[in-house]
DNA sequence: AGCAATGTGAAAAGAATGTGCAAATTCATG
DNA sequence: CATGAATTTGCACATTCTTTTCACATTGCT
């Protein structure tokens, strides 16, 4: 299994210094340069984690990780270039599982990428799964049937289905859909629940969304 | 000696989650929900560690942290909701042994308590038997299958196979379980652990849940 | 035996979820 | 800017599941 890991940093000369060490460090890592790329490099090459630079041209980096939270779970350690630009990161849980601060030396960034990889390590995410999410279109697909989802309804799917087996209580996912702090009563959730189990009965039979009394709701396990 | 664990955090559910997870690792994690109340608990209680949310209902934790260091060692670990508020931890020493930032996965909490307790004492290690809980999930997994409790038994569950062996009270059992200071009748219990025991021996020949006369209840002691 | 505690099943009480509908909101378009 | 369609939201009622309690049976203890 190689370990890939996707840099994404516009300064060039930062970009270089850190592949060379992540290189030394035995990983393969890959460079991109600007935003508007990464979702769709991610979704064809799946690299084992991401360095994810906070300010780039093109597609923005906060914006990317949620992207790329929709289908996947791949670890991300966020680069901020400035402590005043930690302040973006505060809406809470925007999905990163680390970050780190410029200046910071290579070494540091290497020990982080370890550790982030050591405690993520035991996911034997075989992806290929029946669902398969589509950010772009808002679209889910099961057994190559085409659901259209809103807007709502895909987060929503695309949370649970990040997780499968995983319950997600009503504000927990009140929360990640509504990153604008919305106030939304949580039976609204149950009614975006029943919509999507609708339409994902239209194309597949058994029911792949439960409910778990008193707790919340979560995807089939597999 | 019991390890007790003083959880400080206003969310409820991340101190129920927490706390199951302090639970599973063989501690005996205690939760206050607000600011106003923690140091005279800590005064009488005498706990091994805190959790200390940075951000609470009545005092908040950077004072809290200074009036427990006027009387106690106590190690303390303090809980920051967000990024920018590390800030105000960097500054000064404030007397906590380490921090943590949201979000953060239980499992790590879990790490860094042994971590700070390991260098801070001698530690008892956890064993793991052959239950397994999982409180993302509230299942319990025996021998491989997959046991589906309700949140009650869950607790229950949790709290007896937490610390095999020792017995529990009925009121022991219920001030941890409900911890909203609910009134309930300790024959309360029994039927839970009756409902507890038929789903364990469901999958599971031996008893495991056993009853101790004009005491309470134990789990198995391995 | 006699008292106390626990096991058991059923039933009442309490909570949470499913469902259909209508009001509010958003969005594209004329 | 108005209009209608699609979406989102929240409610009221029905239904389902959980929690709690109780009465009676059984077991354990001295």
């Amino acid at each position: 299994m190689t370990q890939t890991i996707l840099i994404v940093e516009d300064t060039q000369e930062l970009a270089q210094l850190l592949n060379d060490y992540l290189v030394l460090a035995g990983f393969h890592p890959h460079c991109l340069y600007e935003g508007n790329t990464v979702v769709d490099w991610v979704m064809k090459n799946h690299p084992q984690l991401i360095l994810l630079d906070l300010m780039l041209p093109g597609k923005d980096g906060i914006e990317i990780c949620r992207e790329i939270r929709e289908f996947s779970q791949v670890p991300i350690i966020m680069v901020t270039a400035r402590v005043d630009e930690q302040a973006r990161l505060t809406g809470l849980d925007i999905g990163a599982d680390d970050y780190i601060c410029k200046p910071f030396s290579p070494r540091e960034v290497v020990a982080r990428v370890r550790a982030v990889l050591r405690r993520t390590a035991v996911e034997p995410l075989p992806d290929k799964g029946l669902l398969q999410l589509d950010p772009e279109k808002y679209q889910a697909n099961i057994n190559g049937r085409v659901l259209s989802l809103t807007v709502v309804e895909f987060h929503l799917l695309a949370l649970l289905a990040g997780t499968p087996g995983r319950v997600f209580s009503r504000n927990q996912l009140i929360e990640q859909i509504y990153q604008d702090q919305r106030v939304v009563s949580d039976r609204t959730i149950d009614s975006h629940i029943k919509k999507l189990r609708k339409k994902i009965n239209e194309v597949h039979d058994r029911e792949l969304i439960h409910s778990i009394y008193s707790v919340g709701y979560k995807f089939e396990e597999i």
